[in-house]
DNA sequence: ACGGTATGGACAACGTAGTTGTCGATTATA
DNA sequence: TATAATCGACAACTACGTTGTCCATACCGT
């Protein structure tokens, strides 16, 4: 046969294919992650929560720049914003330099979330990243040229899933 | 320096950043191929019509085989059904064999909407291996042990977005 | 100082896509 | 033949997005 020890060659993935791979991966990967945030005392934390989270910042943020930081309205903004403090994951105080502004903060709980989403996420990647093997920084890079923008627009209801 | 010549170090990507960037690069994919699909006479097609139309196939499905083959309910099944329908891309009609049944074909329009598809896909494909250059076998590798059922559940609404 | 404009938040109505539950009609089976 | 399973449809609901409207407050130019 060959020169090589018994590589296969490569068969080149149709664009729907390699597409559909993509959003698979990503799901598994949420889907993973949330599966051990249920059984870690964080069963009612939804994909798009622990993003939105994360976008609050440590310095907090109004439904405004919430918004704009994830690529949505100020009016979706403020519904994830309601959904995250029912969950007590944020708070909002009034901002006592501007009273139309309302600051959004994250809780304890809202911090413990995080890093255990951190955490998680850590691990899930580790375990990924022992089954390509070698192949794993080339992977990173390739992915980061083909999504050179961290800050991905989160419109389009759902993307979470449940 | 080192003896490479002016290779960076990878810097390996966080967990949460290597789910961002699947999801940005497969929405990516889908927005370009839908913004094209619309120049093209098929500006009503939404992202899941395409892959639901796939899941028609040739021979032609029912409700709960459709359902099956995307991992929904034959509820949204039937309601992803009654929107190709409407968009003139599958017909229904009734099976002479079994009148509880009603089979679901590909239009000529659904055809061509698919072949359409593919298409530009594979232009997406090509524009996309050629900035990431060498490394794209290595990717799709690597993409196929992070993914490895094409048949993904396309439960959860919205993964397609606008 | 004041009136016009801009900003921030809330509310409503609606769109899309999913879910479960129910039901009638039809087919399969014991 | 009576009972059970299957298929499609309808309804009510959830989640998350959108636009449009409105009010209160803040900023700014005359």
């Amino acid at each position: 046969m060959s020169s090589s020890p018994m590589r296969r060659a490569h068969v080149p993935m149709s664009g729907a294919e390699l597409a559909l791979r993509l959003l698979a991966a990503f799901r598994g990967l949420v889907d993973d992650l949330h599966a051990e945030l249920a059984g870690r005392g964080h069963a009612e934390a939804r994909p798009l929560h622990g993003f939105a989270l994360q976008a609050v910042g440590p310095t907090g943020a109004t439904a405004v720049e919430l918004g704009e930081r994830l690529g949505v309205s100020k009016q979706a903004a403020g519904k994830t914003i309601d959904a995250l403090e029912e969950r007590g994951y944020v708070r909002r105080d009034a901002d006592p330099a501007d009273a139309r502004r309302k600051i959004v903060t994250v809780t304890p709980r809202g911090h413990e979330l995080l890093a255990l989403s951190a955490e998680i996420f850590e691990r899930l990647r580790a375990r990924r990243a022992q089954q390509v093997g070698d192949a794993m920084p080339a992977f990173e890079a390739a992915l980061r040229t083909l999504a050179p923008d961290v800050a991905i627009g989160l419109d389009s209801p759902g993307w979470f899933g449940r």
